[in-house]
RNA sequence: GGGCCCAUAGCUCAGCUGGUUAGAGCACCGUGUUGAUAACGCGGGGGUCGGUGGUUCGAGUCCACCUGGGCCCA
């Protein structure tokens, strides 16, 4: 063997088990199946039993699919902030959940069958959606798992668990006590055909041609003036109830011999064209504002219908007025609100024109639908419109317009009763608003957009014509009088709570009454049970009732709220709606919203530009540890972008930030806190500096954990991780670990500050890293990949401020900034004329005026500068004369020892070591051989 | 079309209440080392702060408009 083998055997090169590679895809499986058998999140409950909880409360994804990519963050990000907050001591119990009912699933569930050609009703239909539901929970749920999401999976929650619906009818038992609960018209799709309410997930969008016709209304009072509407549904004519016009567009007052007409000022031309006038005046000019408050007459029936402005009146075509028919489209029922116009649908569910005191007898049973023959309605309407000589012009209209999935014929918008909050009584909407000042948002702009949606919505639409949902608990009787009774839905939810909502579907209305006693004007009568579902976002809205208020480790209300921001909308506001009306207050202290993710090129992720979206596609490829620190490193506040590029990027200081923690565990081989420690007093100047980095480092990093900006925790750890760490002191503090004696002083002491920033930096990345911390921590503690010794059991580091201000680390700092500044420059050129490699090969001349500060540092510090600069000497020059400090380089005299690699002014001999450096000498000398 | 929001080096982010030549980490280029080696060190080149106009002695930082993008509506 040769000198330099044999010598490179006597120093302390770092040594451990803990892999360079992490090898994610396969071990973090290990990983977790040994958290779960350990029972690591009961453990950390355990742990925190007695303490102030910090309640975390899991909105709940739906249940439709694999897990998406974004929906993976959003757990990741509850999972970082849970991980935090119970090292910090906080009891955190969290219980995930699953939003189970709606329309997506019955839609799919509902083809599936229709495929296979298997008869259903409503009850085999909910029972194979709960099924569809059930396995896309087993499946989101291993996924969450597989992202290193700690939880109480056997507590999950699920709306369409039997308790969980009970809760949602007890809600809804509150709305009707409060008298919140009505009933109007409101239209919807509706497909003749199938005699059914269709959805929008329902409709598909198909080429048609359709009548466009202008119709005249005479203004009244206005001898032979109209304004002049255009429509491509002529059947909706006889539920015209008003005319719009857009209030800030001009409108020109045509004349031609027939008449005058209102039109707009850019349209005139083409209507004239298109009515073949032969010539035409503009007579007058006026803004639609001063047209509104006029009355038209209905071309063909005895009513009136005003003129009204609506913002979305456009001038692109037509006649700039537009025809409003409140029962047969949703603008024009919304405008219809506005205006306090009837909501008015003479249609039947057969899609025919019903009797009523305003119908033409001869439209009355007329089916709106389209055939082969074209509309039978469309041809009377406009024959009417013919015959009293009303109709300007017809032409046919190519366009867009909506089918039914099933029957593939037009739908039709028709206003049906629906069920309705009133969200304005009793100053509920006030109330709500009012009680926004209690919660705290972050960012803090989601105030003001939730504040937006509560204050503009219109009473919220709460019955949906479909089977996969929460039934409507209400019953008929033979008039159509509906019992909406808060005892009996109270009643109705105690049974539910036991059998399921299903009970409503398969049992009759005897039996589900049964044990219920009537008031006394319904006894005797014959009752229908309604067959309504409630809208969705009444059964997520519930979850904090549902889920916090029964859940005895939780409670209410939720310490945060974490969710994508599309829920200011959605949850948040579902949910404050519910949480007022039961129980006076927000459901929440804070909420917190994250973006979207969106591609390299900030534009939103979609299924057809063939990238991946579930979170297994990346979890699969770069493991779980690099998704959750990409998710760290983004300011989740914004868009979160997602590139090949920038996962290569999180990848690199993945590697990065585990070789670091490797260099540490590897110059810990040997160490034993109790044997080899040295007291905090005794540490040398360079440890004392890293401790006080250190220190720094987890104040800085609590802070932004603290206000939940993790972007900024993934910048500090970087940084921290090579300015301090790399750069400085493991560069810095190889030549002792590695040349000194095992058991020297200043080896000790950098081994027992080594151990220290060691734990407490593994503690810190801990909640973002978890699985590669978790190692780190088990390999530090065990020498094993696997043991029972988890990270997550520790408590959370605090910032030891010990050597904040001492004279060792003030001292530091300036030797170290002029390392970085002046002696390196000195070195690299020394280097790039080829005089030296190494910067061990040089030695450094400091002149300086042996008056000013540093020379005090200087000579303080002297022994210590070669090993702060990495250099084999530095000599001292001090002038009298006022000076800037200067650096000179040149490469070092004497002679190269070849264990320490220092150049030193001569060698001596070492035994059978040959010979080495005085200090390397007096080292082997130690060995026991 | 409306409400809310975003826009700083190739990438991810800092830049507090407006004030010296706009910073960091990564990437890139060059280079050293081969005792953290599918690693580590050193050096260097990259932004005029999405655009235009304004307020000001002075703006990335305030105002207006525009462009691009996101969420939610229509």
């Amino acid at each position: 063997m040769n000198q330099a083998k044999k010598l490179k055997d006597t120093l302390n090169l770092p040594h451990t088990d803990f892999p360079m590679r992490a090898n994610a895809v396969e071990n973090e499986p290990q990983r977790i199946e040994h958290w779960e058998q350990s029972g690591l999140y009961q453990e950390v409950q355990k742990k925190n039993k007695t303490a102030e909880s910090f309640v975390l409360h899991d909105g709940p994804p739906f249940t439709n699919g694999d897990v998406h990519v974004g929906t993976a963050l959003n757990k990741i990000l509850k999972d970082t902030i849970l991980r935090f907050k119970g090292a910090q001591g906080f009891k955190t119990p969290y219980i995930p959940g699953w939003d189970c009912h709606g329309l997506p699933i019955e839609f799919k569930v509902t083809k599936t069958l229709r495929n296979k050609k298997i008869d259903y009703d409503n009850v085999s239909l909910r029972k194979s959606c709960a099924e569809f539901s059930q396995n896309y929970i087993e499946t989101q749920r291993s996924q969450f798992k597989r992202l290193g999401v700690l939880a109480d999976w056997e507590k999950e929650y699920r709306t369409m668990n039997p308790r969980y619906e009970a809760e949602i009818l007890r809600t809804f038992a509150d709305f009707v006590e409060k008298g919140l609960i009505y009933r109007s018209k409101k239209p919807i799709y509706w497909s003749i055909p199938c005699s059914t309410a269709l959805a929008e997930a329902e409709i598909e969008y198909k080429d048609h041609v359709s009548p466009s016709i202008y119709v005249p209304f005479e203004i009244d009072g206005e001898e032979r003036c109209s304004m002049v509407v255009w429509t491509t549904t002529p059947w909706t004519l006889p539920a015209n109830m008003a005319v719009a016009v857009h209030p800030r567009e001009k409108y020109c007052k045509v004349r031609v011999d027939k008449g005058h007409y209102w039109i707009g000022q850019s349209l005139v031309e083409d209507f004239a064209k298109i009515c073949d006038f032969e010539s035409f005046d503009i007579i007058d000019t006026q803004t639609g504002d001063s047209l509104v408050g006029k009355n038209c007459r209905h071309p063909f029936i005895e009513r009136s219908s005003p003129v009204v402005a609506a913002e979305y009146v456009t001038m692109d075509s037509g006649t700039g007025s537009v025809h409003i028919a409140p029962g047969h489209g949703l603008d024009d029922y919304l405008t219809g609100l506005e205006h306090d116009l009837e909501i008015y649908c003479p249609l039947d569910d057969y899609g025919c024109y019903s009797a009523d005191d305003y119908m033409p007898d001869e439209l009355i049973g007329l089916s709106v639908l389209e055939k082969s023959n074209g509309c039978a309605a469309n041809h009377k309407v406009i024959e009417i419109l013919e015959k009293k000589n009303l109709l300007l012009a017809q032409k046919k209209h190519h366009h867009q317009y909506p089918h039914c999935w099933r029957s593939k014929t037009p739908v039709v918008f028709r206003a049906m009763d629906q069920w309705f909050v009133s969200l304005d009584k009793d100053g509920l909407r006030e109330k709500c608003i009012d009680k926004l000042g209690d919660v705290n948002f972050t960012p803090d702009w989601g105030a003001n957009r939730i504040k937006g949606f509560l204050e503009s919505r219109p009473d919220w639409c709460i019955s949906r014509q479909r089977s996969w949902g929460v039934p409507i608990p209400v019953f008929f009787d033979e008039d159509g009088n509906p019992l909406l009774d808060a005892d009996l839905i109270r009643f109705l939810a105690n049974r539910v709570e036991e059998k399921g909502s299903d009970i409503w579907f398969s049992s009759d209305e005897n039996s589900l009454l049964e044990g219920y006693e009537l008031d006394e004007q319904w006894k005797g009568k014959v009752l229908s049970k309604g067959t309504d579902t409630l809208d969705v976002w009444i059964d997520s809205g519930c979850s904090h009732r549902s889920v916090l208020r029964n859940e005895k480790d939780l409670s209410w209300p939720a310490d945060l709220y974490l969710e994508g921001s599309d829920q200011h909308r959605g949850w948040f506001q579902s949910s404050l709606w519910t949480s007022m009306t039961s129980f006076d207050s927000a459901p929440y202290r804070r909420i917190l919203t994250h973006g979207f993710v969106v591609d390299g090129e900030g534009r939103k992720i979609s299924k057809s530009d063939g990238k991946p979206q579930t979170a297994d596609s990346y979890v699969t490829k770069y493991g779980a540890d690099v998704l959750r620190l990409w998710v760290c490193s983004e300011d989740f506040r914004r868009d979160i972008p997602l590139s090949d590029e920038i996962l290569d990027q999180v990848v690199r200081s993945y590697r990065t930030l585990r070789n670091t923690i490797r260099f540490q565990l590897g110059n810990l081989d040997g160490f034993l806190w109790e044997e080899h420690s040295v007291s905090l007093d005794k540490l040398d100047m360079i440890d004392c500096w890293a401790l006080s980095k250190t220190a720094e480092l987890t104040a800085d990093i609590t802070d932004a954990m603290n206000t939940y900006e993790l972007h900024r925790v993934v910048q500090l750890i970087n940084r921290f991780c090579s300015g301090v760490l790399s750069s400085t002191y493991h560069d810095i503090i190889k030549d002792r670990l590695y040349t000194l004696h095992t058991d020297d002083s200043y080896r000790r002491s950098t081994q027992t500050a080594i151990y220290q920033i060691f734990e407490t930096f593994v503690r810190l990345i801990g909640p973002i890293l978890s699985f590669t911390a978790d190692e780190a921590w088990s390999f530090h503690k065990t020498g094993k990949k696997l043991s029972s010794d988890f990270l997550l059991l520790q408590d959370w580091p605090k910032a030891d401020n010990s050597f904040a201000s001492s004279e060792s680390v003030e001292d530091a700092q300036i030797l170290l900034d002029l390392k970085e500044s002046k002696i390196n420059e000195a070195l690299e050129n020394l280097r790039s004329s080829k005089l030296i490699g190494q910067s061990l090969e040089a030695e450094i001349v400091l002149t300086f005026s042996a008056e000013s500060e540093i020379a005090k540092v200087l000579k303080r510090r002297l022994s210590n500068l070669p090993e702060l600069f990495i250099v084999s000497s530095v000599i001292l020059d001090p002038v009298s004369s006022e000076t800037e400090l200067k650096v000179t380089a040149h490469h070092a005299p004497g002679v190269r020892c070849p264990r320490s690699w220092r150049w030193v002014p001569e060698l001596v001999e070492a035994g059978d070591w040959g010979d080495v450096s005085p200090r390397c000498a007096k080292v082997l000398s130690k060995l026991n051989l």
